[in-house]
DNA sequence: TAGATTGTTAATCGATTAACAATC
DNA sequence: TAGATTGTTAATCGATTAACAATC
């Protein structure tokens, strides 16, 4: 009836990473320690719930001081499983996966994208990032000899599900879809998509209510 | 003690977005009505959950029949504010800005990209999507002319908060975030982060249940 | 009519938060 | 010591889901 690990709430584990994101703020400008309620101003999470969200794993702060913030990143890098290399497919190098390809911090957390793949000749051979551009067709086995766990789709709409079905083929456990499709992967796959168009829209509700209230 | 329009919690109003995206695609492939059960196994949301978020807004089924599709998009679109055109500013001339300024998935859905904007001479004059790129100068002129509401940042994380108070100072209501930085923005304006690496961290963590129980 | 599926209620479940004793 | 802040409990709050009557 007690906690185990499977119990931990999916909303915990979607906060874990901004907490992190927010130490580590905190520790390149010089802190080494923080409460829950000047963390809870940073992140905009309720200070009591960093503090129930964190007692779940441990231990970790000191009652009158505040949390440790080298202590804290170092715990929560070590639950989220990012306290070591994860290497990366990218498949796509378009403009999107360029972006990707080159964004920093990306590597700064231990995520190396080590093959980037597209269909198109004119970009095989092209060097993004500091790998080159393969076929696609030598995805199952580039994944396969770097056993690589996480991939990234960063192709056209179209192509999305194939690419996802290519990449689940040849291993891959996580999928990062930058596409608007809505892809089928198998069960023992992960699937986050992440569409602006989405994001947009959700946060367009929020506006509408607060200008015109023309409409009921 | 009834349901007001304030009363919609938040869950709801992300999950209207993902409806429609699927619905949209269900309408290209043809289709003219839908299940909720259908729905639900296209966007992995529970059916109840599905039929009970709809009929917040009102009664758009049939008893026996399902949605209608075309109905449902509209009515949707129209609860989101998305039934008209919004202008964006884009803020950021790289990989990224290109990368979001030539995705169609916007335009589909009343997006349009109408200013772009960089402090990299290299950059100004250059033609990005069907806008030409301006100095960052130039940004609250543009933004007050055009009356534009909707700000999208890709920039680099140092520049992301100089470049949201200047969004903000212009008149924009609604910040996509597409840097790494934690950006504060006064409380009228919403800002919605959007950072590949809190999604990795995220999923990361269930790969690591599945696989290696080396760990408690 | 029989079958299907919505709209809606009621029960469950889980997450959030306030509050405070423990303790640095 | 006095002040601060965690860890933790207990209460609240809200979301999710099963179930089924209504009805197409």
């Amino acid at each position: 009836m007690h906690l185990t690990e499977q119990d931990i709430p999916a909303g915990v584990i979607e906060r874990l990473p901004i907490y992190l994101g927010a130490l580590i703020q905190l520790r390149q400008e010089g802190r080494t320690t923080v409460s829950s309620s000047r963390l809870g101003e940073l992140t905009g999470v309720n200070p009591a719930q960093i503090r129930r969200d964190l007692t779940r794993f441990g231990s970790f702060g000191k009652r009158g001081v505040g949390y440790d913030i080298a202590l804290l990143v170092d715990s929560i890098q070590r639950i989220l499983g990012a306290d070591h290399v994860h290497r990366i497919a990218l498949v796509g190098a378009g403009n999107l996966g360029s972006a990707i390809a080159g964004y920093d911090g990306l590597r700064q957390h231990g995520f190396h994208v080590t093959a980037v793949f597209d269909n198109d000749p004119r970009k095989i051979g092209k060097r993004i990032g500091d790998v080159v551009v393969r076929h696609v067709d030598e995805l199952p086995q580039v994944v396969r000899d770097q056993n690589i766990r996480i991939a990234v789709l960063a192709v056209p709409p179209e192509a999305a599900q194939q690419a996802a079905d290519l990449v689940c083929k040849a291993g891959v456990r996580i999928i990062l879809n930058y596409t608007p499709a809505l892809v089928h992967v198998p069960e023992d796959v992960v699937i986050h998509n992440t569409d602006p168009v989405l994001e947009l829209l959700h946060t367009l509700y929020y506006l509408s209510r607060a200008e015109g209230a023309s409409k009921v």
